[in-house]
RNA sequence: GCCUGAGUGGCGGAAUAGGUAGACGCACAGGACUUAAAAUCCUGCGAGAUUUAACCCUCGUGCCGGUUCAAGUCCGGCCUUAGGCACCA
């Protein structure tokens, strides 16, 4: 056949498997392993499918089409994430409702993937902004509420003074409004918080239940980030106490200050005692103003002062030292303030001599006069300890130990886990989001939604402008936020703030599994017969954060008796980035975007699924080459072609290539090993190029193998030739293990570890056979040839290696 | 600074468990077909030395060392590059 209007066979099939519903996924179907295959849904943006969209939604389309002709019940669901900055954005620039543009941009991304011929279910299709899904988005909140997990609480958060607006930090980068450039400063406000500090441990241990990639697991262990150490509790003189939070206890008599962080609650309770007030308090108010780029980039001088008045005592020594503020100590990890060991911390060198401060050397092996000796130099190299009294002596190891037992002895210690990971601010001060369903009554306080009044939706009205003190934009529509408290029946007034992008997108996994029910957010059944979230794929960038808010969330409904696994996630994996022919990351403003529709309208679908399957290994980033599209639409070509070569015979040709060809194709196809997959299946056609003639079984079985990945052309040959059923329709082709061993192999013989010669051996010949073989060729007698022979390796079937001397 | 990848021909990239490095594709060159071109088909294609030619030989997977009969692959130490995190006590 010659591949012709290809834009019409695609269209031909892609209409029979709408029609048929071949791809829809039953619950509960007994007769089948249930099987569950999820990409990433994607944000709807204005600019329409991405090819690096393509690249992953081919690999798993192949994936669960394979699976299904191997009886498998796929589910392999698409929707779309479609709340968000961006797209409120749009709306306010263009006057209209946020709502109807996603509604456009949701049409052009389904008519995009259609035109590919994902073998998606579109049964199951939704958005998070649909009110039926955030309906449960807004339950599950309750619930978190009802079980102590969410709370409000005051937190710094970016302002922009000109824009009058609350900024994300992205938005903030480099300390500066992106839309006016005014320099953002942080102000208090008060926020939801969901508790996911509590579930630092959980999340950590929860790793072991997952088959998540390696580099994944380290991804989320080192967000966690968590430390152990002791927190010590340290006297105020004149009265009171504060505690600092150190891993290195062992260096407690070399403490010659305290540093507590300006933006801390310790310092403002220490206020009134504070003798230099104006000097501290100017240097708070400078803080206040930096940003945490600006803290961390700008910085690294060590800025700070005295706070005269206060004086610490070192409990291991009764020894008196002074109390600084320095904005190198954060508020919000550990307790806020540190015991500084200048000679043994980098950090508190730069401190000490910035403000002429005291060092004590206690541990041996280093001098520290010109830099800190830190604990990453001196941990297990048998250090010991000086200067450090009834410890002085002792091994770093054995002295931390020591310390910590005397101290705790003393109550004034205790050994405790520290992590990096904070509680996660749910309140946004955007119009296009979950509206958070809870009441503030005058009386009652803060008052959940009744369940039944839910969804709480979004009022549709023109104008998303945030408010000039930074509300909401909701805030603005008084007949909304009025209302009644659910317990009291007081006027009282709705939370205006609404969830952050990473509510939905949280459990949307869970909903594909039951997506219509309108009784719970997702059965029990469902989740049961499902298990679990087999294949999840998504961008690198999505696999710190969005997959551990995700975790955390499910982890919660776990707690709460709603999901049957407190992991519903089996194995994460991430493809690399299609960047530009350039090698550089595909933006506008590079000019280096490909549009799919584009390469869809010249080349056809197939080819583009071919040649993003093709272009490298699935896990890296590749560069788009349009020679190499080419490439593979010349190879569709010969597979047409070769349909012209058919005899009447049945049979394969060459057995040992099939039986072959059908093992490594399964096996790349579920071990995202792609690229490989098609250069195996342009060998077996370059071998079927070499036959007289081809037989139906042999032409079958390559359209059978090449079908995963290129649906719509493989179908048509099938048909256009007879050659048997439809193959969305047929069961995977089965090899035979015992036929893929060769008779005969060609394997090397080397001398000295040098390859001289190759040889026939059969699957048959002892060892003796084939040293003789070996000795015998012509090449290797040249080289051993007067030489004494040390060994003779053999390797049966790969290699034969003679050592002389 | 720390963490995680990646360095293989002109290019994208292959190489189970250490066992013939460069599969497959692209580009390029030569040839066939054609009035011609495109398309298609055939052949060659890491570098070097030698040779009429073939065989054959030497070197070669970022760099330096090591383990091994045998290293792209394992170990130690570097270099370059991409991404993520970054004063985390």
């Amino acid at each position: 056949m010659k591949l012709e209007n290809v834009a019409k066979i695609e269209n031909k099939w892609q209409n029979y498997w709408d029609e048929h519903e071949t791809f829809k996924a039953i619950n509960g179907d007994k007769e089948k392993d249930p099987y569950y295959v999820l990409v990433e849904f994607p944000y709807p943006s204005g600019s329409g499918l991405h090819v690096g969209h393509v690249r992953s939604y081919t690999a798993h389309d192949a994936m669960s089409r394979m699976l299904r002709m191997k009886g498998k019940n796929v589910l392999f669901p698409m929707g779309f994430d479609a709340f968000g900055a961006p797209a409120e954005q749009y709306a306010i620039k263009n006057h209209i409702h946020p709502r109807d543009a996603v509604k456009e941009n949701i049409a052009t991304f389904k008519g995009q993937m259609k035109k590919l011929g994902f073998s998606f279910d579109w049964s199951r299709e939704f958005s998070t902004t649909d009110p039926d899904y955030y309906k449960w988005t807004q339950w599950q909140f309750l619930q978190f509420y009802k079980h102590g997990m969410a709370y409000k609480d005051t937190i710094p958060v970016n302002w922009c003074p000109t824009c009058k607006m609350v900024l994300s930090n992205e938005d903030s980068a480099g300390g500066v409004c992106e839309r006016c450039g005014t320099e953002v400063i942080q102000k208090e406000k008060s926020q939801w918080m969901l508790r996911m500090s509590d579930y630092a441990e959980d999340l950590l241990k929860g790793l072991d239940d997952t088959n998540f990639a390696e580099r994944v697991k380290l991804g989320q262990i080192n967000w966690i980030g968590k430390s152990s150490g002791v927190e010590l509790d340290v006297e105020i003189i004149g009265g009171g106490k504060f505690s600092v939070f150190t891993t290195c206890i062992e260096t407690v008599y070399g403490i010659t200050f305290f540093v507590i962080a300006p933006d801390g609650k310790l310092i403002k309770e220490l206020m009134p005692r504070v003798e230099n007030k104006d000097e501290v308090e100017e240097y708070i108010k400078e803080t206040q103003k930096k940003s945490d780029m600006d803290r961390t980039e700008l910085n690294k001088g060590k800025t700070g002062c005295e706070i005269k008045g206060i004086k610490a005592i070192n409990p291991v020594n009764g020894k008196e030292v002074p109390v600084y503020l320095g904005d190198f100590v954060l508020g919000s990890y550990g307790t806020g303030a540190v015991m500084a060991v200048p000679s043994h911390d980098q950090r508190d060198f730069e401190y000490a001599v910035a403000h002429n401060l005291d060092m004590i050397q206690v541990i041996d092996g280093r001098e520290t006069e010109t830099c800190a000796f830190e604990k990453q130099d001196y941990l297990g190299k048998g250090c010991k300890l000086i200067n450090s009294e009834e410890f002085t002596g002792l091994t770093v190891e054995e002295a931390k130990e020591a310390i910590t037992e005397k101290l705790e002895k003393q109550g004034i210690a205790r050994r405790v886990n520290n992590y990096k990971m904070r509680d996660w601010i749910f309140s946004r001060q955007r119009f296009w989001g979950e509206p958070i369903p809870m009441i503030n009554c005058p009386k009652c306080g803060w008052v959940p939604m009744n369940e039944e009044d839910l969804p709480l939706v979004l009022p549709d009205v023109a104008e998303y402008e945030p408010t000039d003190d930074g509300e909401s934009p909701l805030a603005k529509i008084t007949e909304w936020v009025n209302c009644k408290c659910p317990k009291c029946g007081a006027y009282a007034k709705r939370e205006t703030d609404t969830m952050p992008q990473w509510a939905g997108s949280s459990w949307y996994f869970l909903r594909f599994m039951d997506a219509h029910n309108d009784k719970e957010f997702c059965s029990m059944d469902a989740m049961k017969y499902w298990n679990k979230v087999d294949w999840y794929n998504g961008g690198m960038e999505h696999t710190a954060r969005h997959l551990l808010y995700a975790r955390f969330w499910v982890q919660m409904l776990y707690n709460f008796g709603l999901v049957p696994n407190k992991e519903m996630i089996w194995t994460r994996v991430s493809h690399g980035m299609i960047l530009g022919s350039n090698g550089e990351k595909m933006s506008k403003s590079k000019g280096n975007v490909i549009n799919p529709d584009d390469i869809v309208n010249e080349y056809g679908a197939d080819t583009l699924r071919l040649y993003e399957m093709f272009i490298g290994d699935y896990t890296q980033d590749a560069a788009w080459s349009v020679d190499s599209l080419k490439g593979c639409r010349r190879y569709i070509e010969r597979v047409c072609k070769i349909g012209d070569k058919l005899n009447d015979k049945s049979g394969f040709t060459d057995e040992v290539l099939v039986n072959k060809t059908i093992k490594k194709i399964e096996s790349d196809l579920t071990n995202l090993k792609f690229n490989t997959a098609v250069s195996t299946l342009m060998i077996m056609l370059n071998e079927y190029d070499k036959y007289e003639s081809i037989t139906k079984d042999d032409y079958r079985v390559l359209l059978h193998l090449l079908n995963p990945i290129i649906p719509h052309i493989t179908e048509e040959l099938n048909e256009y030739y007879k050659l048997g059923d439809k193959f969305c329709e047929s069961t995977w082709p089965v090899y035979d293990e015992s036929k893929i061993v060769e008779e005969e192999k060609e394997i090397a013989v080397q001398v000295n570890g040098k390859v001289r010669a190759t040889i026939k051996v059969n699957v048959n010949d002892s060892e003796e056979d084939i040293k003789t073989k070996a000795m015998d060729e012509e090449n290797v007698q040249k080289h051993i040839d007067g030489k004494e022979i040390v060994k003779v390796i053999v390797i049966k079937g790969r290699i034969v290696n003679i050592v002389v001397k």
